[in-house]
DNA sequence: ATAAAATAGCACCAAAATAGTGCCATACAA
DNA sequence: TTGTATGGCACTATTTTGGTGCTATTTTAT
């Protein structure tokens, strides 16, 4: 969702208090996940008054993907690595591998310009045109 | 896994020992999720000596969706139902649906058959070759 | 009949993942 | 130099998920 706010206000940095008030988010908890994506470069940040966060990069460019893994790690249904104790004897890895790579195909084809674009509620196309 | 278990003795049940024994699961666990699949009519399932599960179907004619929604409940990233409070001001809602809804293709174009035919580690290709 | 093999049901416990907070340091601009 | 804002990290709390205990009921081979 902020990914998509910051989208929204291309170039101009947005502090987690414009954010939060818009999104209805609790701020503390935006601030951790900005500082994430701020460590992984997915953002730029500023800080002092007038200061906050903006995209890194084009939203077109973003795929949902990259955003995923910096959240939650490797994109994968199950982990299926070495340290499975079921390996041995697991009759679908091969096949799971194949599902998530699949998964991982629609996630690297969408982006969050693509994201954003499909929103159509009334509420929420009001915090866009603002 | 059991489902993929099942699907190589095609018409035979299979008692919940013999499964634990090949694949090496939690027997309590897996019986329970059995269970539910017999609940559901994924698998049929006999009592008594020689008793067991057998698919209820044509692995080829079931596919992961289905499989997904009877463990786990509707496939989706996100419960963005009228019991989500960020809705008013969610942004990525529409969009996160349509992610949704290419990830449930995914799954509804693999089936239990598939997932079982790209078994290729020789340890689980002897568990089938029993 | 009856004992053994197996599923049915349901409550419960434990471990892991995730959502969210506390606290302080650091930077920046007016 | 003061107020605004991010940076870092440990911590708590909640939810989800993996896994178990126990008992009842069904089935079939002997």
């Amino acid at each position: 969702m902020a990914l998509a706010f910051l989208a929204s206000r291309p170039g101009a940095f947005c502090s987690v208090r414009e954010i939060v008030d818009d999104l209805k988010l609790p701020k503390r908890l935006l601030a951790e996940v900005l500082k994430d994506m701020s460590r992984a470069t997915l953002v730029d940040a500023t800080r002092g008054p007038g200061g906050g966060y903006r995209l890194a990069m084009d939203a077109k460019t973003l795929p949902l993907s990259r955003v995923v893994e910096v959240l939650e790690g490797p994109v994968s249904i199950a982990d299926c690595g070495d340290g499975c104790s079921l390996q041995p004897s697991c009759l679908i890895q091969t096949g799971l591998t194949q599902v998530t790579a699949s998964i991982r195909k629609v996630l690297d084809n969408m982006t969050v310009a693509e994201l954003l674009e499909q929103t159509d509620t009334p509420a929420a196309k009001a915090i866009l045109s603002v």
